[in-house]
DNA sequence: GTATGTTTCCTAGGAGCATTAGGCAAACAC
DNA sequence: GTGTTTGCCTAATGCTCCTAGGAAACATAC
């Protein structure tokens, strides 16, 4: 029987591309065999269980958000380079629905301080340094914008503003102004 | 044999439970059925199927939500209600986590519209009364506001915060300063 | 108090899921 | 061409949800 030529990488974009269709939380052993035309168990030669593979699939998902981050913060500062920022997010979510949800999969610790998330926190620290923010007011202000992104694009995929004519993308760009706002008349201590 | 004397309440009250101490992702019929110590079957007669139930456990997480964000509002106004109305949301996420993720299980349109997901965007128009933003900016700070209260609880919870010494609360803190600022000095259109 | 009807819970069973153990054959190294 | 490694298989276990149909407990009518 000719081989399907497995192996992690290839089960890891499968599984994603599974994600983006189904839904992170459906994604399952036998969806991906089932991708590939095999059994169950031979997943289980390139990657130790389901949660292995749920957490490459996250960490490529962060991966790939740091480095549309990074692209899209070249060049820019203030509140331009806060809107490319926000940008990113919100349209990696809206393009890759699966993937943004791993996004949130819980990492182990270690894992998450060492990988892609902590590149995403340097990320939005860069981003805020246009502002001049003393420690550990930047922190405070690393962590509000990371609020406000994922806040709003969880509450948008969840269809929490869908009972409202208001445009979603003026909101949006709204509160980026707010924010803005916000950052540049910090309160002190 | 003596009947167990099941029926939808008690089976929610249950699994609202067994959300907080094992996830509401864990919450099972299984698992309910067990603490009953009745077969699974025996709950098909009280609630459709597992997604009936988990909408049952969410309708309550929402309105228990609700109850305490109207209770918090009351007497209250501008910074000290958002203080207060935060802290609501933020302390049952801490104290009921599995309640506090049901609360974002993805109900059926209608019934969000029509129910505590409702009521819970009122409370946030109520208190953004003292702060007089004309239409649209209103529901635009609605959303914001009901971004940074999810998006940073959620990070919380997912430990998002937790590669920092910096303390979470007086980061809270600093996030509900900045949000003040913010509408005080709300950009006009 | 007995008969009738309804509700509650049961047994039994099908189907899908994750995972492990052990086997065979294809691909590779020499 | 032989031997070893690796990839994928079959088979099995145990968990999940859910349905069909039956029996026991309860409620009501007579």
């Amino acid at each position: 029987m000719a081989r399907a030529g497995l192996n992690a990488e290839r089960l890891t974009q499968a599984a994603a591309d599974l994600a983006d269709e189904v839904g992170f939380e459906n994604v399952t052993i036998s969806a991906v065999a089932r991708r590939f035309g095999v059994t169950n168990a031979s997943l289980y030669s390139h990657v130790k269980n389901l949660q292995d593979l749920k957490a490459r699939v996250a960490a490529h998902a962060l991966a790939e958000l740091a480095d549309r981050a990074a692209a899209a913060l070249a060049g820019r500062a203030g509140r331009d380079a806060l809107a490319a920022f926000a940008s990113v997010y919100r349209d990696f979510a809206k393009e890759h629905p699966g993937l943004y949800a791993a996004a949130q999969f819980r990492l182990d610790p270690e894992t998450a301080a060492a990988g892609a998330a902590r590149r995403n926190a340097e990320l939005t620290r860069a981003l805020l340094h246009a502002y001049t923010l003393p420690e550990p007011d930047e922190t405070d202000a690393v962590r509000l914008l990371g609020s406000v992104f994922h806040g709003y694009v969880s509450l948008e995929i969840a269809g929490a503003f869908s009972n409202h004519p208001r445009d979603i993308d003026a909101s949006w760009s709204k509160a980026l102004d707010a924010l803005d706002t916000a950052l540049r008349n910090w309160p002190s201590s």
